[in-house]
DNA sequence: GCAAAAGTGTTTGGTATACACCCATGC
DNA sequence: GCATGGGTGTATACCAAACACTTTTGC
């Protein structure tokens, strides 16, 4: 979705002033009923009308990279408050066809039912599509998808990412079982537990699960500070 | 040492035909006598005149992103043949202050030795300077030098880069002292040698050092199709 | 009782760490 | 002999994988 025929104008950025030659693609990871799911955008126009897309855009002449990520994504999908990362730069000469642009990849991963969708600017559709099934993607966005899931995955084993993606209190079958998705395996029970404990990472809740058809499991929390100290004194995570 | 004016006009790149409001920088890191350094170019001209920065530059309108770092390195520094890599955008609005410019920088680690400095373009002086004691910097330049080496010092410990700044039969000790110069630490010598022979990446010359004031060791090299085909196997270098 | 998931224990094997120690060589 | 670095051995501790097992709860 970079290009200046279909870069957005809207109160944030006016037309006209953004830089010509970047854009900004992002790539939002969606996790929902344990599948993990990306976040693609429909070209409204142009000679890619109908054609999907990450959702992209241009930076405003005076706004600082990360806020363009963060306010382009905003004006595509309506997708807001959330934590952008930068990806890195794709800049081959022939990535994109029409003038050259080089595209700067943000990536996040997040709980899809906290966000609702809403198509704008250069955007006629914008839906969730499961990673194991999206649509051919526009000029070079199948290998910035390929790449941001491969960086997404391993990120997601050194830090304590997914522990966002879940309710406040959550079991620790949950916790494994979202890991189970992102990371596209199976974890054994037993030692995922042990591992977890160990790390002395989670918060327990004294509280236990209600109206489930089996024994309750104890809530956990993910507690931010603990985590702090944790890494100050050198603790790093690890799935 | 991004800004329209001080990027270079050499025949690879005329004046004119570059992308005005991308640059990039190079982080060249280099290791001589166990010390590691890094290649720092100062202005030639401009409000920055005297001033030492990371060398830099503008990428050509049809020219590949990788190949422009390359190319930038080899005119401002005649550091070529190397293999530099990307480490990320840099786009605050005001990092540079005479005009939007976001810049991508690329780094790279070499045998210093291997490679002669000539100041080029923009560059009216090019030399190393020990990591521990480099110059002010323009911009964010230092900002970009301190993540680079700490994307390096993350890098350097999970792939074999290391060999390439040996000569081609190195003993152990000459191994273990070079990761102890890049990670800054000390490493146990038993400890390492199990390591290193335990992965079985090494192929033993079947050879010694020669006039050495004491017991001889043994040599090897380190050989790509090894470590290509270990990987294939799930194998992970890590130190 | 049975199903389903919670939660514990145990065995095996690898590997990181720390450190003691012996070996070979030149001066 | 002694300094220098080469090279080996070993005890401890932890940690991962695999898997058998017991517990609690709803139906």
């Amino acid at each position: 979705m970079d290009s200046t025929e279909l870069s957005s104008a809207t109160a944030s950025t006016p037309a006209g002033e953004t830089l010509p030659d970047i854009s900004i693609d992002c790539l939002v990871f969606g996790l929902d009923n344990g599948r993990l799911n990306v976040l693609l955008a429909k070209h409204r126009a142009g000679i890619r009308q109908g054609q999907w897309a990450l959702p992209g855009g241009h930076i405003g002449s005076s706004e600082d990279l990360d806020d363009a990520a963060s306010r382009i994504l905003k004006d595509v999908t309506g997708v807001r408050d959330l934590f952008l990362e930068q990806l890195r730069a794709f800049g081959r000469a022939d990535r994109f066809p029409d003038a050259r642009v080089i595209t700067i990849a943000y990536y996040a991963l997040v709980k899809q039912k906290d966000y609702e969708v809403v198509a704008g600017g250069p955007a006629s559709d914008v839906r969730w599509w499961d990673i194991h099934d999206v649509p051919e993607l526009v000029y070079d966005h199948g290998e910035i998808l390929q790449q941001g899931l491969s960086s997404l995955r391993h990120k997601v084993r050194h830090e304590p990412l997914g522990f966002n993606l879940l309710p406040e209190k959550f079991t620790l079958l949950h916790l494994q079982e979202l890991y189970e998705s992102i990371l596209d395996t199976k974890l054994d029970k037993p030692n995922f537990r042990r591992k977890m404990m160990n790390m002395k990472l989670l918060v327990d809740c004294n509280e236990k699960q209600q109206n489930v058809a089996h024994r309750a499991a104890a809530l956990y929390r993910f507690d931010e500070s603990v985590y702090q100290s944790l890494k100050e004194k050198g603790f790093s995570f690890e799935v």
